[in-house]
DNA sequence: CCAAACTGCTTGAGGTTTGCAACTATCGAG
DNA sequence: CTCGATAGTTGCAAACCTCAAGCAGTTTGG
């Protein structure tokens, strides 16, 4: 009866996920005045790394006409600025501003907050699980 | 310089939700013809327990009044039913079909099948992510 | 008993994200 | 230089999100 441990263990996974990770999001999202894919798209873009817009679309997993409006209203509030490429007119090239940057911090300090039931592990159950974790994503 | 390991493991898993968890719910809700939430929905509504309204908005997250549309595009493809309650003739409850059934199996297995970086960890490091996320999750 | 407060759901407005298709500007190859 | 590909934008329709307001039904307190 019992199931494969890896649909298992992704099933426990998918649970943690849409029950404290899901309301979460919204809500550090909401503290800075931003929507989700605002934040995410703030995120992706490095300080002194100018990304493409089909580059950030690529990151964002979303269609470029989609990061448009996105880019557009973080432009508004002066936290990206786009410059077109020297070398391709075509392309405008996304950088985050010195005020974006702060912004940005404060969000990964927030999102990289673990939730409570990662939290409260055991320290030795945490460190399994980051190795676990790096081995699955380094494949 | 090494960071608290609950915040490394959390980081990475957000890397694995947002590479690959995220573009496969949109993936297969679009297989079933749904939105996401009308997935998550169908998901929630465990067949032969009926869940009014206010408490399915719970179980997802989000206002009521959000809900209201969610349930009106499944009821109008026939895969969930509003019933009023006969003890408080305010409240709608939620039931799935006998199509809505087999859709939410469908789905539930398309689901629980794990991405890639799961799937190919060493059986050993699987059962191990099982049995954390287990212990995570039961405090 | 009955008016007032409350509760469950719906409706409406305003904003964000989503994909698709059409469009403009630019680039690169022949 | 012309043709086809590419980068980004715009417009459209649908879904989802919150908040505020409304409506029906229930509960409570004088």
């Amino acid at each position: 009866m019992s199931t494969a441990p890896d649909r298992e263990a992704w099933g426990l996974m998918l649970e943690l996920l849409f029950s404290h990770h899901r309301p979460r999001v919204w809500g550090i999202a909401a503290e800075f005045d931003l929507a989700p894919m605002q934040m995410f798209a703030l995120k992706a873009l490095e300080p002194g790394r100018e990304l493409p817009m089909s580059a950030l679309a690529g990151s964002l997993h979303c269609d470029a006409s989609n990061v448009t409006g996105i880019v557009d209203r973080l432009e508004s509030r002066g936290l990206i600025e786009r410059r077109s490429s020297p070398e391709d007119r075509r392309v405008k090239m996304i950088a985050v501003t010195e005020e974006g940057q702060r912004l940005r911090e404060q969000i990964a300090a927030r999102m990289s907050e673990p939730p409570p039931p990662i939290a409260k592990l055991a320290l030795q159950d945490q460190r399994e699980l980051r190795d676990i974790m790096a081995r699955a994503l380094r494949s």
